[in-house]
RNA sequence: GGGGGCAUAGCUCAGCUGGUUAGAGCACCUGCCUUACAAGCAGGGGGUCAUAGGUUCAAGUCCUAUUGUCCCCACCA
């Protein structure tokens, strides 16, 4: 016996040759093979400074599972992986390393920056993909691909180029997100709103006819050095005489007109509201409306610039208490009110952002939504589940231009030159250094693109799109795109428009969606609270099989999880079940030959299992197929733990002795665990390949072995029907005995009266062995022996004499007690067949079904009743 | 302000298009080292399926409302 094979299984002396048998044998690799169809997940690229997490560990679970499951269909199933660059995030780490080495980017220049950002980048970056492969991740490495990497890159700046000239890249002015920290615009998916205490300051603006003032509140004080008029509604009759009056801006001490916009809301505060155009979106609007000038007072940094005036070089938040007090001294505070309101948050540094108005270049959403919208509409991408869709409509319905550029190094950097000369724009796939127009030299535009520019192209630059490649012609469009619900806005939504604008049709035909993995509590874990998990120990500790199925164990597509130790442990323990039933079957084959396919002629038991085997097999395609990974993992756990281990082998254990039918029983067991193997392993790769290596088998490898599919000459309905007679008896036995507290030594004969003898003589010994009797007596009709226990099965009356261990005024009552219970199941059932509305209504085969049973009531209780007679008299 | 999820055993969750007596894992109780497994075996207790109405022959499942809870979007200064 293989001396691997000890007493519990240890995941740690497997899974790394495991991985490596696989990598050698070259099964993850896929080609564009003509003879096979072709079926692709594109993983969603980790940021490439990423370290493994619980929704890595989700993702990539998920994704394994549909990969190896289509691959074992035999389809060329090509899970293509990769990192991301992740341009923000990943900048915001290497300026960090660089301030602990006392550099900054902007002392260093950019040209430096970039060869430390990369060689930083080799370092730590990577990492991720390691992390990803003791998961037991089957992804193609040799297709292995980075967002930032040459075939990428040239398919960034194709697209940029064609939407250009297609004008649906445009420069220009607008307002945006700005996160002073990251000194970068955002774009409004970036922005993350929270809700927080704040202040409403009341303020008093004089008239500038001094025949008064006006009171209006604002939330940020500060933002009134850029303001360049006030505004009230036109039909508010409070404020129809000041309409067209001027007001002085105190501090500033300069006319700002008073203007009339329906934006304002009557009701709201005093009904009067500073318009700041350059700094608040709708301020910005009204400010359009009417033509006020735009006084941008903060700079990139943050702090109030020289519009400023005396506040210039103040943070925001300084010029805020300064400014407070300044309208306290000059009298022009007349209240404070506190408020909660909600705070536009940077989404990776969560410093609040401020609105301003910046030169950006924005990709035009409006013509690309549409057919984007129209893809989900028909269905040619479904969003699992359903209800997600209206997630996706809602965003891309009120979808506003994307602000695509970021004020950072780290990226693909804007393909735009520009002549300080002539003034000219030049926006060109290849490097420009001299104007085409005026020869002069170029200037190349600072910026870089938003990271989810060049992620959106996933799906095709990794195919080696914009060039016609074999690979693009065969694998795309991908078929499943899985990745958590809380990235369809940034991934899902773009991928979708990019693809539909780029390849002419969208990138997958199926979006599922996960949900998130949450602490045993249920809070989302963070680095903050402290709750984060770590994957590596869990695997160390448990094995990489037992995390994998506790992820996708109880969860459905969409709905959150919930993580506990306890949880992977109980996984642990099935996968140590699974072992010890291998090292069963190997014990008893050792030194024989036993081939892994059904004998001639199969026993009561072993059509039982067989049958329950193919019952599983087709459940667990259908629920793969409706992407229900928690139901047909449930399934395989159960028929392997409940039916394999609990019941087909212990009555193998029977047969293996007796000569003439143990080489039968050998080789069902082999058969069927080798098949359960087969439907455990997406989910569970590592131990269930090594059991499958160990065992007799066809095929070099479990990853590239046939999926079982239902087949219809192993279905034994009525044998599997008598078997299960024959298992309730037997567990009806043991729960008297353990009820009556009959110690297991104490065994007697057991009496079994029923119309189907063949069946239980079959059994017999199986019977006497499992529920523990001395032995069986089985006929149409016998007397009831004197104290015995009666119990009543379908299709039998059994009893068991245990005469001095019998209180009979006990048994009486439970007889009367399961009497009672029957006799109002009958009633019940009577009276659905004795319902007209019932029976006219009700489709046949339920009313049959309710019929059988009734039959079957009517049966127990005159056994019942029998046996009360038999102990009465 | 708009939208959505969830509410089932002490805990974590299944329960598909409504159809016999609502399931599992963990925890708990009882008895077992039955030569694959004590990370195990056998048995057991425990649920008026959040509340109130409604549809139906039939509701955990469908509809309406309510309560609690979590989330997403919007961002009225």
């Amino acid at each position: 016996m293989n001396e691997l094979f000890s007493k519990a299984y240890e995941p740690q002396a497997v899974e790394k040759d495991i991985y490596r048998l696989w990598r050698e044998g070259g099964y993850f690799h896929a080609e564009a093979d003509k003879a096979k169809k072709p079926y692709t997940i594109m993983m969603p690229p980790p940021n490439v400074t990423d370290q493994l997490h619980v929704g890595h560990a989700m993702t990539m679970t998920t994704q394994d599972v549909l990969i190896r499951w289509k691959r074992m269909q035999g389809y060329s199933a090509l899970w293509l992986p990769g990192t991301d660059h992740a341009a923000l995030a990943t900048e915001v780490k290497i300026v960090e390393a660089l301030r602990k080495e006392g550099l900054t980017k902007e002392g260093m220049g950019r040209e430096k920056y970039m060869e430390r950002a990369w060689q930083w980048n080799e370092k730590y970056g990577g990492r991720i993909t390691e992390q990803l492969k003791l998961l037991g991740s089957s992804a193609d490495w040799e297709r292995q691909r980075f967002t930032l990497d040459e075939g990428c890159s040239r398919a960034v700046r194709h697209v940029f180029v064609k939407l250009y000239e297609k004008g649906l890249i445009y420069r220009g002015e607008r307002m945006i997100n700005w996160c002073a920290h990251c000194g970068t615009a955002l774009s409004d998916a970036e922005v993350e709103f929270e809700e927080k205490e704040g202040s409403f300051w009341h303020l008093r603006y004089p008239l500038a006819d001094g025949t008064g003032y006006v009171e209006l509140a604002t939330t940020r004080p500060e933002t009134m050095l850029g303001d360049t008029a006030i505004a009230v509604h036109p039909e508010d009759p409070r404020y129809k005489d000041i309409v067209g009056k001027n007001v002085i801006l105190p501090l500033v001490d300069k006319e700002i007109p008073v203007v009339a916009d329906e934006y304002v809301e009557m009701d709201f505060g005093t009904g009067v509201v500073k318009i700041t155009p350059a700094h608040d979106p709708n301020d910005f609007l009204v400010g359009q409306r009417h033509g006020l000038p735009v006084i941008t007072i903060m700079d990139e940094a943050g702090n109030i610039n020289e519009n400023g005036g005396r506040y210039q070089g103040m943070s925001m938040q300084e010029a805020r208490r300064q400014i407070v007090k300044d309208l306290e001294e000059g009298g022009y505070l007349i209240k404070v009110e506190p408020i909660k309101h909600n705070v536009g948050a940077c989404h990776r540094c969560h410093t609040s952002v401020e609105p301003r108005v910046s030169t950006q270049w924005f990709v035009k959403m409006e013509s690309m939504a549409k057919p984007a919208i129209a893809a989900v509409r028909e269905k040619k991408v479904r969003i699992i589940p359903e209800r997600m869709e209206k997630v996706y409509y809602n965003w891309m319905e009120n979808i506003k231009d994307w602000c695509i550029s970021r004020q950072i190094w780290w990226g693909h950097r804007i393909p735009a030159w520009y002549c300080d000369d002539c003034g000219e724009t030049f926006v060109s796939e290849e490097d420009l250094t001299v104007c085409p127009k005026c020869g002069k030299p170029l200037r190349q535009d600072e910026d870089t693109l938003d990271t989810w520019f060049s992620s959106a192209l996933w799906p095709f630059s990794t195919l080696g799109w914009p060039d016609k490649t074999e690979d693009l012609e065969y694998f795309y469009p991908t078929n499943t795109l899985v990745t958590g619900y809380d990235i369809i806005f940034f991934w899902v939504a773009r991928m979708i428009f990019s693809g539909i604008e780029q390849m002419g049709e969208p990138p997958f035909d199926t979006v599922l969606l996960h949900g998130l993995v949450r602490d045993a509590q249920g809070r989302k874990m963070s680095k903050s609270l402290g709750n984060g998990v770590d994957p590596v120990e869990v695997i160390d500790k448990y094995g990489a099989d037992a995390l994998r199925l506790t992820i996708i164990t109880g969860t459905s597509p969409g709905n959150d999880t919930r993580y506990s130790d306890e949880k992977v442990a109980a996984s642990r323990n099935f996968a140590n079940k699974l072992w010890n039933a291998a090292r069963f079957i190997l014990m008893n084959i050792e030194g024989k030959d036993v081939p892994c396919a059904l004998p001639a002629s199969l026993s009561l038991e072993d059509k039982w299992i067989v049958n329950r085997f193919n019952q599983v097999a087709r459940e667990m395609t259908e629920n793969l197929e409706r992407f229900e990974l928690g139901v047909a993992v449930q399934k395989v756990y159960d028929f392997i733990w409940g039916d394999f281990c609990d019941w087909y082998i212990e009555l193998a254990k029977l047969r293996l002795n007796q000569e003439d039918a143990a080489q039968n029983a050998r080789q069902v067991l082999v058969w069927v665990m080798s098949g359960a193997m087969k439907l455990l392993h997406p989910f569970m790769p590592f131990v269930t390949e090594t059991i499958w290596q160990s065992l007799p088998h066809q095929g070099e490898a479990l990853i590239v072995a046939p999926w079982p599919v239902f087949d219809p000459a192993l279905r034994f309905p009525e044998e599997a029907a008598g078997m299960e007679r024959v298992m309730e008896l037997i567990t009806a036995i043991r729960t008297r005995r353990s009820e009556m507290n009959v110690p297991p030594s104490r065994k007697a004969q057991l009496h079994i009266e029923t119309k189907d003898p063949a069946l239980y003589q079959a059994e017999a010994e199986a019977i006497q062995r499992l529920a523990g009797c001395s032995g069986v007596e089985v006929g149409e009709s016998m007397e009831v022996p004197k104290g015995a226990v009666t119990m009543v099965t379908t299709g039998a009356r059994s009893y068991l004499p245990l005469e001095d261990l019998i209180d009979r005024d006990a048994e009486l009552a439970r007889l009367e007690k399961e009497l009672k219970a029957q006799l109002g199941q009958l009633e019940r059932a009577e009276a659905k067949l004795s319902n007209e509305k019932f029976m006219s209504k009700a489709p046949a085969d339920v009313v049959e079904g309710v019929r059988a049973n009734c039959e079957k009531l009517r049966e127990n209780v005159k056994h019942i009743q029998e046996s009360l007679k038999g102990l009465q008299g």
